[in-house]
Order: structure tokens, then C-alpha cells, then sequence
DNA sequence: CGATTGACTGACC
DNA sequence: AGGTCAGCCAATC
């Protein structure tokens, strides 16, 4: 193994995120609780407002969503991912519901629970 | 290394 | 008014 691509050292030390990954789950991370944000909002505080795409990306690999509520991203819509295969179904939701966020059939009122930084 | 996909967004018709 | 197309960045196969 000498050529080909390195391995970047992922998890360098809490906040440092030399990753591009990493800097967008600490984004997400600090999303107050109660409140919502949207994946151009994600990718704007992460550093780069072009990166919505891959903000959907990381939260897709998602490699832990116990301290990642991806939950809490949602598209500028308000209406949160149809592809949102993790946990299960509306689980999501009723997690939003409990931390004080109505989500009306998968839609947010970003207007009043859009998080603002 | 090259090509493709992806949980998005914005602009155009 | 609504739907369609293209663009952008990064990671994966």
C-alpha cells in the first residue's frame, strides 16, 4: 500500500474537522434542539453554501446518528427527506414533535422553527 | 484514476 | 402557476 490515496486521519480532535464530513456533522450538531435547519443552511455554516448535495451525502452515511439528529435537516421546503431511511418511517417526526417542532404530515413551518444561527 | 450517484438548490420555460 | 433542467461538491464503485 504506498501509492493509490492516503487515508486522511478522520477524528482529529473534536472540533478540528480537516474533513469535509466532519465539518458539516458538527453543523448539524449544533442544531439547538426544538428548532430545524435546511441542508443550504447546513452547507453554508459548514464552510461552502454549494455543498446541500453533499451535505445529503454525509447525512446519508450518517455513521452516527446518535449524536447527529439528522432529524432536525430539512430541505428548504420544510418537508423532511423522503429518503429518510434511518430509524424507520415517520420516526423522525415524532421526534420533532417531541422536542416542541409540529411536523404537519413531514412539513415544517421553517418560518417559525427555521434555526437561526 | 475515471465515471456515476446523491437525503439539494436555484433558475428557466 | 407549475414542472423541468442544469449546476455544484464530495464520496463511492
Amino acid at each position: 500500500m504506498t501509492s493509490l490515496q492516503e487515508k486522511p486521519a478522520r477524528q482529529h480532535d473534536g472540533q478540528d474537522a480537516p474533513n469535509t464530513f466532519d465539518r458539516i456533522y458538527a453543523v448539524v450538531r449544533q442544531i439547538p434542539r426544538g428548532r430545524v435547519a435546511t441542508y443550504g443552511q447546513v452547507a453554508a455554516l459548514a464552510g461552502n453554501p454549494r455543498w446541500s448535495r453533499v451535505v445529503g451525502y454525509a447525512l446519508h452515511v450518517n455513521p452516527d446518528p446518535a449524536h447527529i439528529p439528522c432529524y432536525r435537516v430539512v430541505n428548504r421546503f420544510g418537508r423532511v427527506s423522503d429518503a429518510f431511511a434511518f430509524g424507520g418511517g415517520n420516526r423522525q417526526i415524532e421526534l420533532l414533535e417531541a422536542e416542541g417542532v409540529p411536523c404537519h404530515d413531514g412539513v415544517v413551518d421553517l418560518g417559525t422553527y427555521q434555526w437561526q444561527a
